[in-house]
DNA sequence: GTGAAAGCGCTAACAG
DNA sequence: CTGTTAGCGCTTTCAC
């Protein structure tokens, strides 16, 4: 692999001088410049990031750690910030943690060890988890999206989750359903407590009383909401819709519906949160509340870069407005 | 940050004896060893992969490059070899050529520059894209999973995409379907050209007359596949049956379907390759040909592994077995 | 406007 | 078994 030196040495020119023209510094003239990019093309010359990335003491990673990447939320997101952090001339150094925060503080230690500039992180854990300040140690910067709370003590990017919840119970109030069972995440975590209260306040909002039977819980994933549906479609009386606390878990009570012939929205209707891609292909469409990923993928990033040049300011909470989807899977209570 | 030469002081040992004992050299006293991690774990001192990645002239990276990360099979697929790779201590640099030979070959010069030791591509483009010797310039190493051609003279792993096709489109044939329709890839690239050969195998075995007029092309992409699935409904006679190249295209004519309200498999059969999370939870659940994604992974991840323990042998191609998995969107032909 | 040289943090060859 | 030291490829200060 050719090195610097090998270019300034085909060129005829100094190995600053070569520098100087790869950074876009002023200080060389036109033809040396000219001669040193007709160089680095014959040589195939790439800059080695490493020397460089030593030298300077950090490199042009970000590091970026969801738990799951096969949940399309995270997929998605994983899709925005690799092109925001693209357009911005950063590569993306990609950790999953599975929902384990051990792994998570691994890899946090990777990035770290990698030099990276700054670090998405998608926190697995709840806020006890982040007590001992590994999120500040180092010159690392982190942000955290989705699990974020305030607590954390960084700078925080999620989904109104309260609201959220809020707005799709309350569309299956609005309906006339009174018997709304849940299924949850673990109460361990930020999102899932800030979901539930919104399914809490909503059915106060309207002068239901709580059910603690309709109550299930899950890891957000795809197998915890096979039991947690099954039992809730055993109690008695049945509850006539279902919210459901993301998209995974949805996929698990749609499948579980299916099996058990129960139809969606006849005998029950279902909502949740997460939109995603195959949500209005389903038979029936899905009714949802969509989190603008997009746009708090580029207001973490962003924040991420003023960080990184330098912005002391102190640590802010950016809660994102929902968006209801209304489709098909929720029908009006008919009564009974 | 501290650095080897503080955890050096601080354990009062030298230089040599911390770096020894961070790799797990046998040359260290017992006694030495303890102290060092100690100092290691007092400073939370954290090895720098650039200066050592420097010195040793690679890194513990391993590129990896797919088209788009929204796809179900690339989700997966960077699950698994991220998995593998974190198995195997090397972290993964995710690139997304989002279909882009030209974003894919910067993508691989950036691998290049981060010293990536090796690196996973999913080809976004065809064998002629690659005739200039890109996927074997310099030291970094790779292997192709999916959109894989042996021309590329690399390692190359992927479905046996003719015999899917083909067990797709046999199902068809055998539930008594003669006009089957099909949703391609874009002919210049391999996988869609040998997935579409596999569709003409599987109707001359069978004597039927191969129809051009339902014969639609798509780049893979969701939307690509509205606009065929819609004309395709437009021919006639309409075809009974529709056969789709990938999971993305599959969401796409399943919603033109359910806009059009076509009854699936009433008045419509639907096979398609590529199996995902979702597809059991559909209405009805969709019958389709799943690749072994986990095992093409792996073996991929371990060639590329073997590769850089210095195996210099013939590249060779990995064919992987398909399997048809029925489900309900396929139904016996209704006769007419 | 250009070149020489120091040094980023680490590894490994060599000397003790 | 331990310590010293050269140097990986690059950036940047300082001298010309």
């Amino acid at each position: 692999m050719a090195t610097m030196k090998d270019v300034a040495r085909d060129a005829g020119v100094s190995i600053y001088t070569v520098s100087a023209t790869l950074s876009g510094s002023a200080n060389v003239s036109a033809d040396l410049r000219e001669r040193v990019n007709r160089s680095v093309e014959r040589l195939g010359y790439e800059r080695n990031s490493m020397a460089r990335g030593l030298k300077q003491g950090t490199s042009s990673l970000i590091g970026l750690i969801v738990s799951d990447v096969t949940n399309p939320f995270f997929t998605e997101l994983v899709e925005c910030i690799q092109n925001d952090a693209r357009n911005a001339g950063y590569s993306v150094l990609l950790g999953i943690s599975d929902h384990d925060v051990e792994r998570e503080a691994d890899l946090l230690r990777l990035m770290r060890s990698h030099q990276a500039a700054g670090t998405i992180l998608c926190p697995a854990g709840g806020e006890d988890d982040y007590r001992d300040g590994r999120l500040s140690r180092g010159r690392m910067r982190i942000v955290v999206v989705d699990n974020a709370s305030p607590a954390l003590g960084v700078d925080a990017f999620a989904l109104d989750n309260r609201r959220a919840a809020d707005l799709a119970v309350s569309h299956l109030l609005a309906l006339g359903h009174r018997r709304i069972g849940v299924v949850a995440g673990i109460p361990h975590q930020h999102v899932s407590r800030e979901r539930f209260a919104g399914y809490r306040e909503a059915l106060a909002r309207q002068d239901v009383e709580p059910a603690p039977e309709l109550v299930g819980h899950g890891n957000f994933r795809l197998e915890d909401a096979f039991a947690t549906c099954r039992r809730l479609l055993g109690v008695s009386p049945r509850p006539t819709a279902l919210f459901v606390a993301n998209n995974l878990m949805l996929i698990g009570v749609m499948r579980t519906l299916a099996d058990e012939g129960v139809s969606v929205p006849r005998d029950m209707s279902v909502c949740s949160i997460d939109d995603f891609p195959w949500a209005p292909a389903f038979q029936p469409a899905l009714t949802v509340v969509r989190q603008p990923i997009a746009g708090m993928a580029s207001a973490a990033f962003q924040r991420l870069v003023e960080r990184l040049d330098g912005d002391e300011g102190d640590a802010a909470e950016h809660l994102f407005a929902p968006e209801l989807v209304v489709r098909r899977s929720c029908a009006a209570f008919a009564g009974g």
